[in-house]
DNA sequence: GCGATTAATATGAAATTTCATATAATATCG
DNA sequence: CGATATTATATGAAATTTCATATTAATCGC
């Protein structure tokens, strides 16, 4: 298996810009650690849209689309699809908000609660075996980092 | 602006499972912080995808097909038609690699490389205003734990 | 309380992305 | 050397995602 190589005579000094750009590191660990996981989602016939909505109302239950969407990182009208979906699969319910007839509510039926703690069980003992090949202080470190940078993006 | 609160009478301790399960927090932090940077890129009339790859090509110059999609976490037939419309704009173009017929190299072309030397130019400046909302000490641990773990996740 | 503005969700069309597979070239193994 | 397997890219259909906007309800200023 030849290694792609920069072809004709190019030079061989490899860092390219990518390799150390923050932006990019983020968001390949994330595709690939993410990566892992959203196979063993797939394989339990719950699609990644659908993990993220179970994974957020595992604890939110009751939250309305607009917040779904977006801490599910989902666009709104893309949102409305994936509960429409997971509605007609019985995994949630909308009730509309007794306070603000414009808001929906999503809430975990029976099953969707069961199929939420099952994957997020799953999803703790993948996270700790991620977790598991770093040093305990970078780990936290990392951890406290991102949340760190997520207060100030969210604001 | 009335927050969005847990309905009729949910409890209210807040730590829903997400805000401390790492693959959230790297997919919530990149998905911000790339989106602050896509809306630059799509201002300047480049799309997200065509903007992964000029960088990728930005010192990998000439990389083949399948090497541009792993690097641009792209899937390859898709990164096949980004490809096909950089190079209808001339942003890039196709060569074979005269050791292998079989595979096809991609070269920026100058206007291509013009773009992509600007986009870099912004995305190390942006870069820059992220991390230096961070400590130095925080800015490295971050760079550095990611580079390790992307280190064993690409092996 | 009324008109104007803003907010929340839904909808259909358009654009993007993925999936399965075709095609062509190289590598491997007897 | 020839048959088989593998690798690289391309292609078209299907599925997903986004965009623009419609609809309905609430809020704000007067």
């Amino acid at each position: 298996m030849p290694e792609d190589i920069t072809p004709p005579d190019g030079p061989v000094e490899s860092t390219s810009f990518v390799d150390g750009y923050l932006l990019y590191l983020l968001a390949s660990v994330s595709h690939h650690v993410s990566g892992q996981f959203h196979a063993h989602v797939r394989e339990q016939g719950v699609r990644v849209p659908e993990w993220r909505v179970l994974a957020t109302l595992h604890g939110q239950d009751g939250a309305m689309i607009t917040t779904l969407a977006r801490i599910s990182l989902l666009e709104q009208s893309h949102l409305t699809k994936i509960v429409d979906q997971m509605a007609q699969r019985g995994l949630v319910t909308r009730r509309p908000d007794p306070a603000d007839a414009r808001r929906v509510r999503v809430f975990l039926t029976e099953e969707g609660k069961a199929v939420a703690m099952r994957l997020v069980d799953d999803a703790r003992a993948h996270e700790a075996e991620v977790m598991g090949r770093l040093s305990a202080e970078e780990a936290s470190a990392l951890k406290s980092v991102l949340q760190k940078m997520l207060a100030r993006l969210e604001s």
